[in-house]
DNA sequence: CTAAACATGTAAAGCGTTACATGATTCG
DNA sequence: CGAATCATGTAACGCTTTACATGTTTAG
């Protein structure tokens, strides 16, 4: 369901077509929420059915056309009932801490293979969060770029400051992860 | 996909019943890959499909039945197979950070309590963590109590060592989730 | 006898992944 | 004229959730 309000938040800026969209999306909301275009796509036809966005067709050229999506007052208000609920969490179901669990079944070198990748997809993540904390900082970033025209300066600032706050929890996450993966590095070497 | 193999962590160390496994199953592995027992009982028939498990049907008073599972050798391989194959990560999709992108559109109140909601959460989660560490550490665990008789003293030690590691990486993950959420609980308090 | 625990599932719907599929336009 | 980019999807399959469905045995 949160795929909806990833592609909200980005429509409510302004009116984009699904490719747009798409593009858009990779580079911003994609990065804690990934989606391919494959579920955008039909995502952003449920939501027309739905009455949350309201498409409208362009031509391009002699035969191109594209569809241009705007939120409805309808899907102004489902965003707002969303950001302004509860948020339900699902349970736990974690591939690395269940194979961490079992490790002393995997020969040595899987063990250390494992943590060193757990490790490396990790440090990868951080440097993607850190660039993105850049990036919004810096007023680079597509989405805030689209903001700037958008809103007053005055919510500007909280809009910065949310977006780097998501970023930071997600740099500190990896971080956590890192160090976990460190840690488990060095008990291989002293159950050795 | 590992469903499988946490089924297979838990069956490998001695027969038992779907219904004993799906028990077992909820006070043990069921911590780190949550599965209801709607998708526990296919799970286990499709597996004896593939050949990874031989169930036994045995009767139960005048009328009962059940079916006892033990891992066959093609079972043993595709979980060797598993533990030190590579492991593949997910793309990121994170409702919480997701929400925390955008909270410069939820109303005061909702931000305070969406952020009080997931320091609680974690706060839950790492009272969980930190309970199966003593659990597991005391030998009171029930699957290191069935460990004690299938597995030798030297093989114990790393089992447990492990079962720990894994289960410190989940509290210090909370951990962090918990100062994340302080920490906007803070920026809330400047933004006002 | 009744409640708790034992025992095993089916059905439907939604979400997500992967692969496939097609065509138009613009820029060099 | 060919490559990159624009533009939009469908199909099949698998995993997960939620709700429903049914019956037996044992202990008090």
């Amino acid at each position: 369901m949160s795929l909806r309000y990833a592609l909200l938040a980005l429509l409510r800026v302004g009116p984009l077509s699904g490719y747009e969209l798409q593009k858009l999306f990779s580079e911003s909301v994609g990065h804690v929420w990934h989606a391919p275009d494959s579920q955008i796509y039909p995502e952003l036809k449920r939501m027309e059915a739905n009455g949350l966005i309201q498409g409208e067709d362009q031509t391009r050229g002699e035969r191109g056309r594209r569809r241009i999506y705007h939120v409805t007052d309808a899907g102004t208000a489902d965003f707002s009932d969303w950001i302004n609920g509860p948020l339900d969490y699902s349970r736990v179901r974690d591939p690395a801490h269940l194979r961490a669990a079992y490790l002393e079944s995997a020969s040595p070198e899987a063990a250390r293979d494992f943590l060193a990748a757990h490790a490396a997809q990790h440090t990868e993540l951080l440097h993607r969060w850190q660039d993105e904390i850049a990036r919004i900082r810096s007023g680079s970033h597509p989405m805030v770029q689209r903001r700037l025209a958008a809103i007053p300066e005055s919510e500007r600032e909280r809009a910065v400051e949310f977006k780097v706050f998501a970023y930071e929890g997600l740099a500190q996450r990896a971080e956590s992860e890192i160090r976990w993966a460190e840690q488990g590095l060095r008990l291989l070497d002293r159950l050795s």
